[in-house]
DNA sequence: TTACTTGCAAAGCCTTTGCAGTAAA
DNA sequence: TTTACTGCAAAGGCTTTGCAAGTAA
């Protein structure tokens, strides 16, 4: 769930109220490292962020990316995706949404799906404690990949 | 979702039989893993399954049970359960289920939710490409946690 | 000025791999 | 006997951390 160019500037603005009622400090690597993540409906590593920021901050290090991540997750300002790979991914947290894996090419595509966000939990669920979020994960394989490939694996 | 004791041997039985269908060897060391995995509800990390099964075998390496749980993946037997932690969790593939997470102790439930299952996807992910799997992760802190911390974590 | 951030470099942790010996088929 | 699998050791990849310099508040 990315920001289209021209919300940017209230969306970062946003961001930046966020940072200080957290106690953050707003730097313009934070406020960049958001920026580039917000641009991104990939839900990139943290390395390719690293990347693409470089070409707007050469001297940008992958060990701030990793902490500046880190920290915006810890204060629940962007999200961890959950995947079976090793690399981490991220996105801006935004409006509620689930996940859609090409178990291919492993891209990641956000969609909506509010009924199940209406839906009541079972109730086993309901008594195993406080619940906070739900998310779902579909895993498939997309049409570019099922074109390229006559028989994708499973 | 584990095997009882009672049921373990049939369910090894099967096991057998889908590693020579799928062309693997069936060695002691494979047939461990998986025993131990199936008798664990608990989604366990490489290095737990590792120390457990030391106590049966007590020169299995880590590294044949990292290639053993990849291999079982690869083949479907077992699935990797998705987190946002670096280390990889494990569970034998069974019946269709879900997952519930505690954010504080990191426990892994398991839980099943028919209608969620049943359920139809929305058009634009139907549209997408070829699904295969769906699953719902939710969280939330457990009644363990809740009752030892006043104020938890979100 | 003070405390939080950054960049650098090094370390850490989890996982994978090459190789020679071993065992399943 | 043939070829896959295992154990060992080492390497690899992703991420985290200690420290001194830099910078937001």
């Amino acid at each position: 769930m990315p920001t289209t160019p021209q919300n940017m500037e209230e969306h970062l603005a946003l961001f930046e109220q966020a940072c200080r009622a957290a106690g953050l400090r707003v730097t313009h690597q934070r406020l960049q490292v958001y920026r580039q993540l917000a641009l991104l409906d990939t839900h990139p590593t943290a390395e390719i962020l690293h990347q693409e920021l470089r070409k707007k901050i050469p001297t940008i290090s992958l060990d701030t990316v990793y902490r500046t991540l880190a920290t915006f997750a810890a204060h629940g300002l962007i999200n961890k995706v959950e995947t079976i790979e090793s690399q981490a991914r991220f996105e801006v947290a935004l409006m509620r949404h689930h996940h859609l894996i090409c178990s291919s090419c492993k891209t990641i595509m956000d969609f909506q799906w509010q009924s199940v966000d209406d839906a009541l939990l079972p109730s086993e669920v309901s008594a195993w404690g406080r619940i906070d979020t739900r998310s779902v994960v579909v895993y498939g394989i997309c049409h570019t990949c099922l074109q390229q490939t006559p028989l994708p694996g499973k």
